[in-house]
DNA sequence: ATTGTTTGACTGATCGATCAGTCAGGATAA
DNA sequence: TTATCCTGACTGATCGATCAGTCAAACAAT
């Protein structure tokens, strides 16, 4: 009983897997909107009413998708994140690593998931209440985290760097070849792990900056004069 | 007869703009797809008819709303620059303003165009030779800025940053709130102003650490070993 | 000045295609 | 049988696009 249980769970959740794989990839493609049921059908290989069967509706199924690879994300995200000792010196880097590292690797998905998540940077308002649901707890200890590590860093400040540091992320996850097409004749992309290097690199260093010129102005940071 | 033909293209032009004016604000809420050729008439007090009847398709309005809005943004970003004087010791925090003021300010058509911007960046099919014919000749140009005023960083590293500005950029244009709501309780959004000199802080300290690990390695930039 | 002609901006009606979603019932396993 | 998984056939709504035709202004001929 617990074996048979076992093996229909397992049938069941294969099924609907294969449904999710395929609505991701064509999602990412096409986008929500561009993406139609029959399309989504025909790439997991079931028929129409069964993705209404599972799923009830295309919000509904949208929603399972970006439920399903964001657990995955940020689940290994605050794993990495706990496993840190934050009064290293290079705290910020490891941080930095453990939110970027999850969404560049085999659990992001690969490029699948990559334009959906660059899709929810967009800000649609379709998109809101999903995010507020599936990142906002993982991005909340993110802040405090990167508020701790940067000393007397307001939660505003490092909220701040938060976003920047997705918007970075998003510009490379959903990359085109863009970045090599602009840095002249035949440049070999980077590797995934050089890249993810470059990335932390660049917003550990952004981070400084914006820490440094706040301390600078003791405590009243955004004045709108230059540097 | 002069004054005839000018108040008659004078006309014309204006009910061009009535049209791209309101399929950016709808082309920015809904997205490509989202977005139908009723609602962009309706929104623009117009037969839907008149769309085709101008623009042919439903693409080629779209394209006519980026091309229009991206020119105003790039030629004012061109004239920034060529007005900077690259041997001052702030050129590339002031090249990163003139790269994001126009796309800030009231060029860059507010809330309006900056999702779809976004969007852009998200990288799909559709957008792709739009963002080659309208975005590259001035990326080359700034890449080619910040490669010279970062010393002798090469044209793959000043191509790769510029990618991860557009990105910092991208995430704040769309900003729905997010950076407030993780802040903490009742944080204030910056002015418009403050943020910026933020954003170009942010973006000038990621590519000075990335520039300084670059000539640390003597060349060699892109290994895999932790700072 | 008063005709007739031409042009360009614009619209309502309507097209076939495609959309998301529904439903009755077949298939399969317990 | 009963319950669950799954499908083919179908629907009304909506999609982008096309078309014939209206209307006012510009032009040309008288």
């Amino acid at each position: 009983m617990v074996m048979l249980n076992a093996k229909l769970e397992r049938d069941r959740v294969h099924a609907l897997d294969v449904i999710l794989n395929a609505a991701e990839l064509e999602f990412s493609e096409k986008g929500f909107d561009g993406a139609s049921m029959k399309a989504l059908a025909a790439r997991a290989n079931v028929s129409q009413s069964l993705l209404h069967y599972h799923f009830n509706s295309k919000i509904r199924l949208y929603e399972a998708v970006i439920r399903t690879r964001s657990k995955l994300i940020n689940d290994e995200r605050l794993e990495r994140l706990q496993s840190l000792d934050l009064n290293r010196e290079d705290a910020l880097f490891r941080i930095i690593e453990a939110l970027f590292q999850p969404a560049l690797g085999p659990l992001g998905g690969g490029r699948a998931y990559a334009r959906i998540f660059a899709g929810l940077i967009a800000g649609h308002a379709r998109d809101q209440a999903l995010v507020r649901e599936c990142y906002d707890p993982t991005a909340k200890v993110f802040v405090e985290a990167i508020a701790r590590v940067l000393g007397d860093t307001d939660q505003r400040t490092a909220a701040q760097i938060y976003q920047f540091s997705l918007g970075v992320l998003a510009s490379v996850l959903s990359r085109d070849g863009r970045a090599e097409r602009l840095g002249g004749d035949a440049v070999l992309p980077l590797k995934d792990g050089a890249l993810l290097q470059q990335l932390a690199r660049f917003v550990v260093g952004g981070a400084q900056a914006i820490r440094d010129q706040t301390r600078s102005n003791g405590g009243e940071p955004y004045h709108e004069n230059n540097p």
